[in-house]
DNA sequence: GTGTATATCTCGGGG
DNA sequence: CCCCGAGGTATACAC
C-alpha cells in the first residue's frame, strides 16, 4: 500500500465530473491498483476514488488513473509532502455477526417463535421477482410469507408486498398472507403494512441466539 | 492525519459484532477523530472503521475506541511497523456536477421536454411521505406527478407508485397520473410502470444542459 | 453478465 | 433529533 500526503488538485470524470481545488490530502493506493483521495475528516467515504482495476500513468505534474469503463481521475500534484510504501500481505477478513443472514438462520431454526405452530416450507423461496426470505405454514395450514430485516423500513414492506402480489397469482399457494419480522420497526413502514394487511413482529436477536444454543440440551 | 501500519487484531461490538484475525494493516484516525482500518484492497472501504465522535483510550496492548451511542473498536497491536502524523487542515470541498438534483433544475426549467404544453406547479411537491419530485400539469390541465433518476430502477417506480396513491386521495388534485422520467430506464422497470399506468419517459442530461443554455438566445 | 437485495451502508436535507 | 431519499453507492449472490 502506497501512501501519498500531498497538495494536489483532482478532476474526476465518469459517472459524474467533479472537482477537488488545491488542497493537502492523503492519497491511498491499494495492492489492487484502486485509488482513494481522503481529507482529514467526514468519516471513512474518500473525496474521490476509482476502483479496481485501473491502469495508473504518471508525468511531471500528477497522475491519470483510467479505468477499463472509461472513466478517468486526475490528480495534479502541486507539492509531495510524504510517499511511502507498505507491505502488508492478503488479509484474512472480517467475521461477522449479527446480520440478517444470521437473523434468517436462527428464525428458519426456530419458526414457533414467529407463532404458535408456525413450520418451514423453505428458506430463499424464490418467485420470478426474487427469493422470499422464508416460506411457512401457521397452525392452520395457511401459508406466510415472511420478510426480515434487522431494521424495519418502508423498502421491506414494498418487497414483501411485491413479493405477495406474485405468490398469491400461484393456485397451489393462495391465498398466502405476509409477515414483516425485524429487530425494530419504523412506525411509517407499520403503518404501510397495516394497510397492505401485513403483519409485523419484532424479534430480539440475542433472545433467538439464547433459544438455539438452549435448544440442543432438551435432548 | 494519524497513519499506523501495524500488525493487529481488531473486535467490534456495536450495530453487529466482528472480529479481524491478526493481520498487517493501515489505521488511519482523522482529525475529527473518526477510525478506519483498511487492508490491502477491496475498494475504498475499511474492514473496521468507527465514525466521529469517538473517545479513544490507549493501553498497553492497543487502542479501544469508543462512541457516544456505545459502540466499542479494540484495535490490539502486536507490532507497530510506522506511525506518522500530518498537518492536512480543513479541505475545500468537493464539486459535482451531474447528479439527480441538476436533472430535476432542468427539468424544472423545461418541463415542456416532458409533453406538448406541459407546465410547472412546484417542484419538491409534500405529500405525508415525502416530496414529488416534480407536479406538473399537462395541456388538457390534468395533474402529473414526475419522479425524476438518473437510473430508472424498480425502486423508482415504487416510489412514484406510492406517491400517487396519496396524492389521488386528496379531492383537489385527483385524478393524478404517473410520469417517470430519467437518462436510463431498466426493463424490469418499465414493465411495473406499465402495470402501474405509469408513463416513462427517456431524457439526456447533455441534451437538456443544451436546451437550456440555449433559451436565453431566442429572446 | 444482468438483476436483486444488503449494508456497521454514508451523506445530506428537512421537519 | 429522527426520518427520508440519493449515491460515481459498493458488494454479494442467484439466474
Amino acid at each position: 500500500m502506497r501512501l501519498v500526503v500531498a497538495r494536489c488538485t483532482v478532476d474526476y470524470d465518469g459517472r459524474l465530473t467533479a472537482h477537488l481545488p488545491e488542497a493537502t490530502r492523503l492519497i491511498m493506493v491499494k495492492a489492487d491498483g484502486c485509488v482513494a483521495i481522503h481529507a482529514d475528516g467526514g468519516a471513512y467515504k474518500p473525496l474521490n476514488w476509482m476502483n479496481a482495476p485501473n491502469r495508473l500513468a504518471i508525468d511531471d505534474e500528477g497522475w491519470t488513473v483510467t479505468s477499463p469503463k472509461g472513466e478517468t481521475l486526475r490528480i495534479t500534484l502541486h507539492e509531495v509532502l510524504s510517499d511511502t510504501d507498505h507491505e502488508l500481505g492478503i488479509d484474512p477478513g472480517l467475521q461477522k455477526d449479527g446480520v440478517e443472514a444470521h437473523l434468517q438462520e436462527l428464525l428458519a431454526a426456530a419458526p414457533e417463535t414467529l407463532g404458535e405452530g408456525m413450520r418451514l416450507v423453505r428458506r430463499e423461496y424464490p418467485t420470478d421477482i426474487g427469493p422470499v426470505d422464508l416460506l411457512c405454514k401457521d397452525e392452520d395450514g395457511a401459508t406466510i410469507a415472511v420478510e426480515i430485516k434487522r431494521r424495519g423500513d418502508i423498502d421491506g414492506v414494498e418487497q414483501l408486498a411485491r413479493y405477495l402480489e406474485f405468490l398469491n397469482r400461484d393456485p397451489l399457494l393462495r391465498p398466502v398472507r405476509g409477515m414483516f419480522v425485524a429487530q425494530e420497526i419504523k412506525p411509517q413502514a407499520k403503518v404501510l403494512a397495516l394497510t397492505r394487511e401485513i403483519d409485523c413482529q419484532v424479534v430480539d436477536y440475542d433472545d433467538l441466539r439464547g433459544i438455539e444454543s438452549k435448544e440442543p440440551r432438551l435432548f
